[in-house]
DNA sequence: TCGTCATTTCGTTGAATGACAATATGACTG
DNA sequence: CAGTCATATTGTCATTCAACGAAATGACGA
């Protein structure tokens, strides 16, 4: 639950420093939580901004509960959803930032690698 | 290059049919591609146009010959690379225009659900 | 404080994935 | 037309992942 943060403060790391032949951590993330079709179709409900609580994105998927929850915490590593609490009910929105971020790092990859 | 799309639910060009809350089946091949580290570190072996054989990837990531195969096929499936045959030896090489038009349609797909 | 509601975490199960060795296919060479 | 080299395919095993139900955590209100 507590997410390590070791080098926040470093830039967009397109090009990871010393990494022997992978991407930036946080880029892998965004591709694992955008890989799943599941969470695809979580993404397409936050669509317009749209602000919705765990069992709500539950309901709507038709997925239990619990692995909403789950799988939202994996949307939420990938930077591409946040999560706000108010009382007890915790909502979830898309993370137009994060998304774009991730969206740079990839193609800054790309541009490496291609 | 600058063709912006008219609307949020006008389609890019392998744009999902009726898929009603999902991304288009290649874009998802290519998430799924450039989803594994080892794959990554594959595509790294390609920069700068490099072109090379599924022995000389095996050897120069470290797996065997049969999974290199294995993984690059799936690489070309995502659209990051293309295959090109020699004689009994076939060389891969980096999918600059696929893995373009990947990312413009994962740019799409977040401009959408974001 | 106690009970309830929403979310998270735990523990398990079945399906998908990654890797390998062994074998099959395809393509040149003699 | 057999032999061989490079790649592709097959079969198998270990690991990972998605999903669930059940239990734990946290946040109100009576």
């Amino acid at each position: 639950m507590d997410e390590p943060n070791p080098a926040q403060v470093a830039p967009p790391a397109t090009a990871p420093p010393g990494a022997p032949g992978g991407l930036a951590p946080d880029t892998q993330e965004f591709l694992k939580a955008l890989g799943s079709p599941t969470r695809q179709r979580i993404m397409m409900l936050f669509a317009q901004g749209a602000e919705l609580s765990v069992g709500h994105v539950a309901e709507r998927v038709g997925i239990s509960q619990a692995t909403a929850s789950q799988q939202l915490t994996l949307l939420r590593r990938g930077r591409v959803v946040t999560s706000r609490r108010d009382g007890k009910t915790v909502y979830y929105r898309a993370d137009r930032d994060g998304a774009q971020a991730a969206l740079a790092e990839l193609q800054s990859y790309l541009k490496t690698c291609c």
